[in-house]
DNA sequence: GCTTGCTCCTCCAGTGACTGGAGATGTTAC
DNA sequence: GTAACATCTCCAGTCACTGGAGGAGCAAGC
């Protein structure tokens, strides 16, 4: 009836079977049940968790942060605090990058615009290679 | 004079010793002379080319993209035709990173305005569950 | 000259988050 | 029955580092 194969899993989650099987192996999806020929026989949940895994992964997050998301999602009751928290700190990150490749893009505009010149008067060296133009996120 | 260990260069670019090494190693930085006892001699230079592909590691380009940009950055007497498909191309990926990142960050806002509360009635899991919510995984 | 303590050398193994392949077995369609 | 495909486990490789082992260089103090 419901049961999935990971192939099925992997068309509907967007996630290839390998990967599934290394969340399985680090804890993020719980291992399925076998079939008497040894394959893993899927609940249509198993779908929803790992588009919850990749949507999560696209947004920046890391597995042991996902894996806490996930705990929280399994405990309702507990204090938003937590994931919000983790939310926050990758909101901070992805705002600084923005930053960054905001300052970049106008000097590679610069560089494309340059027209019938040479490279000389680009600063994309100078642009990269300056603290003040970043918000110097160290180490996520 | 003005040689510098590797350990100043470290410290000046803000890039570990073992990095640069590796840097050294994948192309990024020539290698530099050395002293007597086998010891790297920097130029102050290398500060600046450190600084440079430091912060474009920041900005999330990979080390093949980074040696685009410095010989891109390090030629200033290159014709402008040959710099500008290199420019061009780096700021086609700079823009997309940009867009990608600005839809990230409009839903980790979302998720971070979760009002204080249980994660009951917190957006963050839903956000990340697209539609289908991880509702009720069977412990975690 | 000797020792202490630091820096630096090379080489190698490990990390995170996968990805892909080998070789074997299960399952399905004709 | 057999061909084609899906899946299994295990293992190696990827990228961009990071850290450690084991050894050598070097400057200062005694």
């Amino acid at each position: 009836m419901s049961d999935l194969t990971i192939g099925d899993v992997a068309r509907e989650s967007g996630i290839k079977i390998n990967t599934i099987r290394f969340y399985e192996d680090r804890g993020l999806l719980p291992a399925p049940p076998r079939s008497a020929g040894n394959r893993r026989l899927y609940d249509p949940a198993a779908v929803a968790r790992l588009r919850f895994i990749r949507h999560a992964r696209e947004l920046g997050f890391g597995l042991p942060a996902i894996a806490d998301l996930l705990r929280l999602a399994g405990h309702p009751e507990a204090p938003c605090a937590a994931a919000d928290a983790i939310a926050r700190q990758q909101l901070a990150e992805v705002e600084a990058r923005i930053r960054s490749l905001s300052a970049l893009r106008a000097e590679l505009q610069r560089m494309a615009d340059c027209g019938a010149g040479s490279t000389a008067d680009c600063h994309v060296l100078e642009s990269l290679g300056d603290h003040s133009l970043c918000a110097g996120p160290h180490e996520s």
